[in-house]
DNA sequence: CGCTAACTGTTAGCATGTGTATTATACGCA
DNA sequence: TGCGTATAATACACATGCTAACAGTTAGCG
């Protein structure tokens, strides 16, 4: 089948731009997902328990800006990854408001399991590219990711807006 | 609050690469979200709908090619789209099993707005990135797509896979 | 102190994506 | 011709994200 190029005379080429973004990050997921599937966990559990590598017993809310997702996507998150017995939520100590989220045993000793399948999907990523092309490419994309803060936080002001829950 | 640097020591530096990719294309969706609420679209159905501004007709299957997602997501957003009166399926003359997906005219009057919308996601993105960067990032995450693609449909042959519904 | 505002987490309802299974149709080859 | 396979769309169940609305807790300020 023969797609029209960009510039197709009705066809916006700028919407193609977003869609490479798109691709791009549903693919990752996909692949990670395939090779995580054999041990009962998703890429988005897998970035949860990761941090919790890093940082065992984060708030919620830590974890929400960290992920850069809302509050209540790491409820269900948490909801989850504690039915599947991965972590445990436990109450602050110091302010009653917090849960803080815990690592079980379970999901130590499967710290190596996930470092691979993310390697593994930065391999077939960047397969072909250059250490320098790949520098480059997370280096503008980290710009890009920087400038979309800014603007959706200006975004989120500029119409009265929310409630800052991300 | 200070996150360690990636190279802390049970921490794989390898999951920070995969966010990046992940919170861009996330925030793209909230920033195009945010402009076209206003006219009750969201970011996933003007994908939809400028396919179709540049080949009206499609079936639901070249969509699904096109868009890089699965047969069972278009027939979802064919579904919300004809229930808000953007477009309407036609079953196609020469395969009764095929369904074509033509525009209705309250869509396309509203063409200029889904170029202006992504064109402005576009300019948020860039910012303060020259033309050549751009460039540059764009044939970077093209080719990271097509590395994908390839390594994606060679983990489906391995184990056995599909039906090729994507 | 007490009131108000801000913060943390959850519930409810929705949009978008996935995999699996099913139905209806089309096509290829003995 | 007819049987078996491939294709197009869909139903079902679920994961992940969103907004809005709420409850409980904390903190600030008169």
């Amino acid at each position: 089948m023969r797609i029209a190029a960009n510039s197709a005379p009705g066809g916006p080429a700028e919407n193609e731009v977003g869609l490479v973004f798109q691709h791009v990050a549903r693919q990752r997921v996909r692949a990670l997902d395939t090779l995580l599937a054999p041990h009962g966990l998703t890429s988005a559990q897998v970035y949860v328990l990761n941090w919790l590598l890093r940082r065992d017993g984060l708030t919620q809310i830590e974890l929400a800006r960290l992920l850069d997702i809302g509050t209540v996507a790491v409820s269900g998150m948490i909801d989850r990854l504690e039915t599947a017995d991965w972590v445990e939520r436990r109450a602050d100590e110091n302010d009653r408001r917090s849960k803080r989220v815990f690592l079980k045993s379970s999901a130590s000793s499967k710290a190596h399991v996930l470092s691979e399948a993310a390697a593994r999907v930065n391999e077939m990523s960047f397969e072909g590219l250059s250490g320098e092309e790949v520098d480059t490419l997370l280096a503008l994309m980290r710009r890009v990711r920087g400038n979309l803060r800014i603007a959706l936080e200006e975004q989120a002001g500029a119409h009265g807006g929310g409630d800052g829950s991300r």
